[in-house]
RNA sequence: GGAGGGGUUCCAGAGCGGUCAAAUGGGGCGGGCUGUAAACCCGUUGACUUCGGUCUUCGAAAGUUCGAAUCUUUCCCCCUCCA
């Protein structure tokens, strides 16, 4: 029997492995059912690379199943090894704890935390890991672990095999996964556990260890790496990566960075991170233009993360500045004194205090490249002093490049 | 523990006493073409500059020299081979 939960996740393209999926179908048909994916605290935001695990813990939510989010206060500590080249560098419990309340202000935003039924619970780790002892650890879940299985797992075939340096303290982060799994389903009756699939090894340790000691049934489930039809990795792009928080990425840059999207990858992000229903997503394809279509998926995107609101004032910022050559009140905004701006202010000087340029020598070669322009006017003279004739009503545009905008404005 | 090889600008990787702010490729940024796409072409890619130059960089420190990324010494780190 077809489960609509599972359904979704396949014809949107969420759905790698699964260990067991018609059981996983029967279960989930039985009842709503209670589904975790870790995240990591490494830094204070996730970035679009977590997005698509958001996703699906929305269209849980959807199908009327709950999410458990675990935010990884304890398996952090330690690191995982998965898809990493090197031991990253250790976070100190502070630290953590601060990112973990950061980084719960994107789940709270995305998530649906009215409805009693399917309200995310909030987990951490830390609260049954850093409690373990030892011997006793060892004694009741590592016997059920063979060093013999655990070497042929990829995130650790790969270190060994690059002869890159693997610690015994990442080596036990799987076993630490496979608990945290164990645990949920014993406090939370959390069955199955989803992540992306370089996490294939961790949650399959998770199901097994489940069998063993509790003899119950649980399941696992990944979603496909994202790839880029430009080959680069999903969200890095020049500025560094495409954070969720509000704070560390501003609602109209998150729109600009769906509305540059790649022509090739723009039918399948349409699919992961929008709400509109494939069928539809398939007339849009067919019946608008490319351009449309990247709208459309920026507006959808940003809606999800920022809201409405947010997502219309992106659109229109765009629109006055990209269609119009003018300037949304989105854009982002400079203030400068007036006194200051009576006194003359050296371009130079302003570009890189204001971090648009980050030194007045790229200031200078910007300007000599011919990337800079004044309130649409191309600047050549890299003497030059902003005054008040520069300025309309108080307001002035400086642009670096084509897409790069800002507004001074004069308080 | 023994024997070698190496650490160079964002990355890869040349340079091996002055002509080196350091070849070349990748990436980034800007310009052109376009559609805020891709591909392609051009420019640019340490900082400060009165555009003459000046200052800080080649693992770290000390030294030789008029002059060092290049030579010497010590230290730190990585790799390969042998035990």
């Amino acid at each position: 029997m077809k489960n609509k939960f599972l359904i979704e996740m396949q014809s949107r393209g969420y759905l790698h492995q699964c260990t067991n999926f018609t059981q996983l179908e029967e279960t989930a048909n039985k009842k709503p059912i209670t589904g975790y994916i870790g995240f990591d605290c490494t830094a204070s935001s996730l970035h679009v690379g977590s997005l698509l695990q958001l996703m699906i813990l929305k269209l849980m939510q959807k199908h009327g199943h709950r999410p458990v989010v675990l935010l990884g206060g304890g398996t952090t500590l330690i690191g995982d090894p998965s898809g990493k080249d090197s031991t990253r560098k250790i976070l100190t419990e502070k630290n953590i704890k601060t990112n973990i309340n950061s980084i719960k202000k994107v789940f709270k935003k995305v998530l649906n935390t009215k409805n009693k039924k399917t309200k995310p619970i909030f987990v951490n780790n830390s609260n049954w890991l850093t409690k373990l002892n030892y011997i006793n650890f060892l004694r009741e879940i590592g016997r059920h672990f063979t060093i013999n299985k655990m070497l042929t797992f990829d995130s650790v075939k790969l270190r060994l095999d690059r002869e890159q340096s693997l610690s015994y303290m990442e080596f036990n982060y799987m076993i630490l996964q496979a608990y945290d799994f164990y645990q949920l389903y014993k406090l939370k009756n959390c069955v199955l556990q989803i992540g992306g699939s370089d996490q294939w090894g961790n949650i399959v340790n998770g199901v097994d260890l489940i069998r063993r000691i509790l003899k119950k049934e649980s399941y696992g489930l990944t979603t496909p790496l994202i790839t880029l039809a430009s080959g680069a990795k999903m969200g890095k792009t020049e500025k560094g990566a495409i954070w969720l928080n509000e704070d560390l990425l501003k609602p109209y840059d998150y729109w600009q960075f769906w509305r540059n999207t790649d022509d090739r990858d723009v039918k399948k992000f349409l699919y992961f991170f929008t709400e509109i229903k494939t069928n539809d997503i398939d007339e849009i394809v067919e019946k608008k233009s490319i351009n449309e279509q990247k709208i459309i998926l920026a507006n959808e995107a940003t809606k999800i993360l920022h809201g409405e609101l947010a997502s219309k004032k992106a659109e229109r910022t765009a629109r006055q500045t990209f269609d119009k050559g003018g300037a949304g009140k989105d854009l982002p905004e400079i203030e400068v004194k007036s006194e200051e701006v009576k006194k003359g202010i050296n371009i130079l000087d302003f570009l890189s205090n204001n971090k648009i340029l980050s030194s007045k020598s790229e200031a200078r070669r910007a300007i000599q490249n011919k990337g800079l322009k004044i309130n649409n006017e191309l600047l050549l003279d890299e003497k030059k002093i902003l005054n008040l004739n520069d300025f309309k009503m108080n307001v002035l545009k400086i642009s670096f490049g084509k897409k790069k905008h800002y507004l001074v404005k004069i308080i």
